[in-house]
DNA sequence: GGTGGCATGTAACCGGTTACATGATTAT
DNA sequence: ATAATCATGTAACCGGTTACATGCCACC
């Protein structure tokens, strides 16, 4: 049922409101100062994206008033709208979500803790590890071809990329190690 | 005079083209089978572009006929093509590039060499170099600041923008060095 | 009384996604 | 024959970008 035409702005205004109610200004706010800068602060995007999101049942959006300025539209996320951010979050990462979609995985795994637990980070961090790990490999093997045939700054670009995925499958596996430990000695 | 309504995806054609005259059908494989995947090799995102380029006078396309198979229509890049896609290769990086746009970036780098020469290619990657050293000092205050608020997922996803982020200033390192090291040596 | 920040919205434009359609040639 | 591959295209849809518009309040 979980209806998959949501775009990635969606969830990330989801995840915002599942930590905390706010107004379409102040994800504005929080798009422009935060680390999450990779996304549009422009109320262009985000009325009409709430907007959606509250016909399809998933935001609720109420109207504050008497405290002074302008009204302000403060939204929550519904029942309904918790469940379908769960269901994003849990998703199994594929390679062509590492390829072209990375910053959504990213999204994913940090609201994971907080809107599902713990158990679903480690697991997207599994998931996200066992998609890099041959992807790493099939990088280095199509390395190798291209050293003879491209430019230099091909080579050493593609040398970026190469690097960028084996760094994060590092940090995956640095992560899964956090988050092992963390279970034992930490809290029931 | 350089027309900047260009998307990213008719500079990668453009790039393409001037390193091979190829059709569209070519471009589609070259995109689907290499390192370029993050470009979309579906025909209705790339003839519409190469329509929009030839309209623009940037490429131009010839019918090759009695080849035995379907008419292909061949592009290459016209001066005019050219003279764009140097200029667009040469633009300083901001910090708003490194944040939203690095796939771009490292295209134009990828490309440099070939279309410009090894000099914009160094200049490229100081300009990088200097997107990227405030950046990752910012990154590096943020992320202290999180700690303290932010759920461990939080903090780690972080942390993985954040070595990518470092990791792409040494490799920018790594790569004027090596350019440098080339000139010297190599030949004239 | 004007500037600047708070707060929300809309409309035009553009380009990518998806899906469908077509026709020719080559291999089975 | 017919399936697969070569090769090109189009149309509907959708959402992000850009730019503009509005109105309230606080402060100087």
């Amino acid at each position: 049922m979980t209806s998959r035409n949501i775009s990635s702005l969606g969830y990330a205004l989801m995840g915002l409101l599942h930590q905390k109610p706010a107004s379409g200004y102040d994800v504005r706010k929080i798009f422009s100062s935060t680390s999450m800068k990779s996304y549009s602060d422009s109320p262009g995007a985000i009325y009409p994206a709430l907007r959606r999101l509250e016909k399809q049942g998933l935001i609720r959006g109420t109207v504050e008033e008497g405290t002074g300025l302008r009204r302000r539209q403060v939204f929550r996320l519904t029942p309904k709208g918790l469940a379908e951010l769960k269901g994003w979050i849990v998703l199994p990462v594929t390679r062509e979500d590492i390829v072209r979609r990375l910053p959504e995985i990213m999204l994913r795994f940090a609201f994971s803790e907080q809107v599902v637990g713990a158990h679903a980070s480690i697991g997207l961090l599994k998931s996200m590890e066992a998609a890099l790990k041959p992807y790493v490999q099939s990088l280095r093997q199509e390395g190798q071809a291209l050293k003879s045939v491209a430019s230099l700054s091909g080579t050493i670009a593609f040398e970026a990329g190469l690097r960028g995925a084996e760094g994060l499958l590092q940090w995956a596996r640095f992560a899964i190690a956090t988050y092992e430990k963390e279970g034992k000695g930490g809290p029931s």
